[in-house]
DNA sequence: CTGTTAGCGCGTTCAA
DNA sequence: TTGAACGCGCTAACAG
């Protein structure tokens, strides 16, 4: 390009030490009024602006992160990437994209491409199979998303709240019969933790369960939904919002309209497809602000590692 | 962090001249094979990277690139990107993400951020309403997506083939009446170009045109779907994916299944819950492809401004 | 072929 | 309050 001004061109230009330059650039005190205001002028009217580069050099940041998504296609943490990117843009920091696709090697590549490239720091969206080892060396500079693990910090959704709320619901509307659609228990958090949160309101409110766990994918909520449809069932909990959706097709499929579905998840497809489907925002976009601020916190030193929970709320 | 060796320390440790290790580094010949065998060993041993903003100081680029796209969950703008991050990474760019929501204005201000980055490449993928002056400044590093202009290099899809390809599609399993749901003229790829070769097609095979053009989003596509519908259509020909998707909904509450549709834009999401419906994908991953490597090829001098066009493929 | 020297743009002493 | 000098890690120009 030709933004090719230095400090040393404003000083001259503005007639001052290159060193005056360097402090009114970084807010530093012990600058009378008078220059500081000069020097501000000359570099308003060049539009200057410092290579980060040689800033990144002389400090250690330069002030990139990275956010490894499981796919880019995911509707839930894209809307936590939504608001993760204004977040870290304010506070001046670039983030790279990457995709793990849900593999654990993957995520090991991706890591070392960036610790070599001296990153300062890396927000986690979390699947079964990452091995923590791997994550080992960046404990200090790491978020986990929609997960958590000792050691590290992590912004995780309230899994057993959002169950809990829509089981609520779908009770107080008078359902007795409520299956429930949803992962392995290799799966941590949306896997055996919303099923236990299902099988503890059953037992709670004496409740039979009745339950699936095939897996993440909408597919496999079509395929699979039929299996815990019984001529008593009046409802249906769905883990996720993929699955919902996969079950939505199938109950359509089948003429069966009866049926009210509830699931986590409360993406902008889901409520246009689905409106008649009850669902809780687990706080996609608070997870985003809380991971940023957590990252920078943690990257400048003035926040400790923390396990933030955030809350679900009914849609 | 940790990696505080410098080609300092390997010079050091594998008693040679800081040079010699440069060259190494950079693969320059001038180098003894058994002295480059010798450093690189040591570098290896020692997990040696060197510093990219020490580099990116000497040289200019600091090999990073901005990907702006107009919605992180737009399905077929990730489909481009998919392919765009890894091609990007291949060269060892970084991307960082940007997202322009359709607003000029945020695209302005994400231009203005770039600018004072000192960023090496911009992909942006257009949309209606972006002012080319507010470009005008990064002429030589820009690819735009889905889009061309004047002076810029772009990575288009083939509209009217993809148009043409469905249109001729239909026609050929016998319908005469098809009707078509599009986006308004002011875009000029999506909207006027589709638009114009199903008007073509209707013209040239003698079709009566039934169209209206609502715009991009799943709700147009709902609302205005019952305008373009006769009792003797028997084809429906959406614009994009996004629509045929709003207007598979209306169809599916009117119960009227005996309706063929069709639509540019292939993704996974439609191909699940829509298999019935015939597709082109435009080529979205070849296009990510492409533009990688004009974007790089741009940037390192060895490529000019080109206005590459992807061909689509019914699937 | 290889080591030495001189900066790149900036922050950081240290005198003035 | 300010400027001059030094060095960050690296590449480039110049010796040897």
């Amino acid at each position: 390009m030709q933004s090719r001004l230095t400090i040393k061109d404003i000083a001259r230009l503005s007639g001052v030490g290159k060193s005056t330059v360097s402090r009114v650039l970084n807010n530093e005190s012990g600058v009378s009024a008078r220059t500081r205001e000069r020097v501000e002028a000359v570099m308003q009217q060049e539009g200057f602006s410092p290579s980060r580069s040689a800033r990144a050099m002389r400090g250690q940041s330069d002030k990139v992160v990275a956010i490894i998504v499981t796919r880019l296609d995911s509707l839930s943490e894209n809307l936590a990437v939504q608001t993760l990117l204004p977040s870290l843009y304010e506070q001046g920091y670039d983030p790279i994209m990457m995709e793990s696709q849900f593999s654990p090697k993957l995520v090991e590549e991706h890591l070392g491409v960036l610790r070599r490239r001296h990153i300062d720091g890396v927000i986690l969206f979390g699947f079964t199979g990452i091995n923590e080892k791997i994550l080992a060396p960046w404990q200090s500079t790491l978020v986990l998303m929609a997960r958590d693990a000792k050691g590290f910090a992590s912004v995780c959704y309230d899994d057993e709240g959002a169950i809990d709320i829509l089981m609520a619901r779908l009770y107080e509307q008078g359902h007795r019969q409520i299956s429930f659609l949803g992962v392995p228990h290799s799966d941590v958090t949306t896997g055996f933790r919303r099923h236990q949160a299902y099988l503890a309101f059953c037992k709670s409110h004496a409740l039979t369960p009745n339950f699936v766990l095939p897996g993440l994918a909408m597919k496999q909520g079509y395929d699979h939904v039929a299996e815990v449809l019984t001529p008593e069932t009046t409802a249906l909990l769905c883990a996720t919002d993929t699955l919902a959706l996969g079950a939505s097709k199938y109950l359509q499929e089948q003429q069966n309209s009866a049926l009210q579905l509830a699931s986590v998840g409360s993406t902008p497809l889901m409520k246009f497809l689905h409106p008649e489907i009850i669902t809780v925002d687990p706080g996609y976009a608070e997870a985003g602000r809380q991971a940023a601020r957590q990252l920078i916190g943690q990257i400048t030193q003035t926040r400790d590692l923390q396990q933030i929970v955030i809350p679900g709320s009914l849609q």
